[in-house]
DNA sequence: CATAAAATTGCAATCGATTGTTATAATTTA
DNA sequence: TAAATTATAACAATCGATTGCAATTTTATG
């Protein structure tokens, strides 16, 4: 078994009796070169296998075409979809995606930053974990030039582009949903108010009661986690109350599911007597029995424009401090967990 | 704005007098540098925030430290959880993991392999597209001395490692549960029969019906796709025949869900009049209104034992030619949408 | 045919770190 | 105190490709 030998443009320029710069100018089709070495060039680099090394090159370029990804955990939906698009998009440009995990600790973040400043990316993704509060290690990756785009879950640093959800707008139409649905008692089920993301959604749910002059009753709202138990908690708590809600929004789909679960338990009949909206369009909300309404996050869009966002820094040449914000528009995706009126509609028919 | 400055250790041997030699045995620890000089040039580095350009290293050495991962889609759930596994075993080693798309065509897979070892990483790891056939492109990879681990979709290569479930075994487990469940006529819905998991999925349950003597019968068998219409065009088709089934083993979860959703159609009891077992264990499986039985492919296990796989090859330095085959056990998870027995503990109890 | 102009190609430095070999300084021994 | 050892550190080549500048060859012009 022989060691692994690699082809270089030493060996071709050896081989033709050329300088290795007239073989590297040829593959490159520098004008400087005549077309008869060119394809002279071109044709030994293939039979002898050539590959270019892209680590000399990256080497000599300053530019590793790889840029990192850093998400709390690779396999939630949302994320992993996300990652597909920054994939899909930036591979036609010649560049690799490295993922890294946060596990939601701001300590594993700053270790994966530094990690993947070491190996010289071009760039960094990222969504901050639940943990994250200070721009300390942000501010590392900005003092060494490095562009950084923020996605989902953002922290307010100057000069750091990012591409976000309109959660407020999300918050907003999923609660003017269930108005129009003929709800007055809307509870809420937040999420963890560290992140942006779900102060926003309150804040949308907030304006939605507002502007339909539904009063804003504080005990409508309680703080889950992301879990299903903590979705069920919050029934529980909630059916402890004189007045019991007529509908739940939660900031996230799997306390929605655990609500969901209890309220069935209750046999509380959905969405007739309590309406039941999520947020993020897991998959699994529409393979329901009765499928979920949930405020869609367009993952893979959201992939997509943060690479490109990424692109044209990276093409700003050096003008690095461009900062560019961008906020996509959520859709609501109703489905039979809140849709009293169809559902009428269709009992109507039978 | 300045431009973007990194340190050297030609900047710290600079500063210090000394040469950029020294300055690198220091940082390594090499034990022909004096206490004095290690402690001097490791502050100086510290003050000057020197870091490592583990490119440079990279070239150096002839490793990057990069691992390439090559899957059909990233956002898909197994996928994911493998890449998950892969990358939290990996990382400690202190390697980055490039992840690419091969969208279940030869083609891209092809593209994407040459990209990855252009970029030098220090190992592949893949799940072959569903149009994978030949293993050219594969062999490529072995030509370059590049460490390969399979895990779940693989073709026959020599001197390839592997980690794949025991998919005969899940098929067989999951039809004898059906059996031992009293079901007499399985059918099975059976995937592309072009990866050898699906057809390895098939003989199990081949082997589960003969070891139970039920006879085999070629019309209860349909191929799918891993597409919910598929599932329940299916049924659709089965539902034509004499001899209705009374049990469905789908060789995928989406496929057993539109059988399930077809049959709920049909006003069809699950599980008393049809029994249905689906495989992978998706997670919507378990948040069905009646969960879904499954057969799990423990995705984050496979993931960090490929990457164990992986390890092991690296250290054994030169000899890149050990093959290793793991194979992993499935884990049946009986869920409502075949337990009849429980349910009908339940009821009596009820 | 000589010379200027244009077209090709080569030389050598560079990117940042590592490492075998050699040189210098410090320490020990006679 | 001089010679022999040993401990430190410097030199220079290397990994593979790129590129400014110089050199050479070819073609054009007078």
């Amino acid at each position: 078994m022989k060691k692994r030998e690699k082809v270089t443009i030493y060996d071709i320029s050896k081989k033709l009796n050329i300088s290795a710069a007239t073989v590297s100018r040829a593959l490159n089709d520098n004008p400087k070169i005549s077309k008869k070495t060119k394809e002279l060039v071109a044709k030994t680099a293939a039979e002898m296998n050539y590959k270019q090394n892209r680590l000399a090159l990256a080497l000599k370029k300053g530019r590793t075409n790889n840029v990192g990804i850093i998400v709390p955990y690779i396999d939630r939906s949302f994320f992993s979809s996300v990652i597909r698009g920054i994939e899909e998009e930036l591979t036609p440009h010649g560049y690799h995606v490295i993922i890294a995990q946060s596990h939601e600790e701001v300590a594993n973040e700053m270790e994966q930053i530094n990690a993947l400043l070491n190996t010289q990316i071009d760039g960094i993704f990222m969504s901050v974990s639940k943990t994250t509060q200070s721009a300390d290690h942000i501010q590392k990756v900005l003092d060494e030039k490095v562009p950084l785009v923020f996605f989902d879950r953002k922290i307010e640093v100057k000069g750091v582009s990012s591409v976000v959800l309109d959660d407020f707008k999300g918050g907003f139409m999923a609660t003017s949903h269930l108005i129009q649905e003929g709800c007055k008692r809307i509870a809420h089920l937040s999420g963890d108010v560290n992140l942006e993301i779900y102060r926003n959604r309150y804040e949308g749910y907030k304006a939605a009661l507002k502007e339909h002059k539904i009063p804003f009753n504080p005990s409508y709202v309680l703080q889950t986690s992301s879990k299903i138990e903590s979705g069920a908690q919050a029934v529980e708590d909630l059916w402890q109350l004189e007045e019991k809600p007529d509908a739940i929004f939660a900031a996230g789909d799997y306390a929605a599911l655990g609500a969901i679960q209890e309220l069935k338990n209750r046999k509380i009949n959905i969405p007739q007597e309590v309406s039941v909206v999520g947020f993020s369009n897991e998959p699994f909300t529409k393979y329901l029995e009765s499928p979920m309404t949930s405020v869609d996050q367009t993952p893979h869009l959201m992939g997509k424009i943060a690479a490109q966002v990424f692109l044209e820094q990276v093409n700003e040449s050096q003008n690095y401090s461009i900062e560019k914000k961008v906020v996509l528009d959520p859709e609501l995706f109703v489905r039979d967990s809140s849709n009293r009126t169809t559902l009428n509609l269709q009992n109507a028919a039978i």
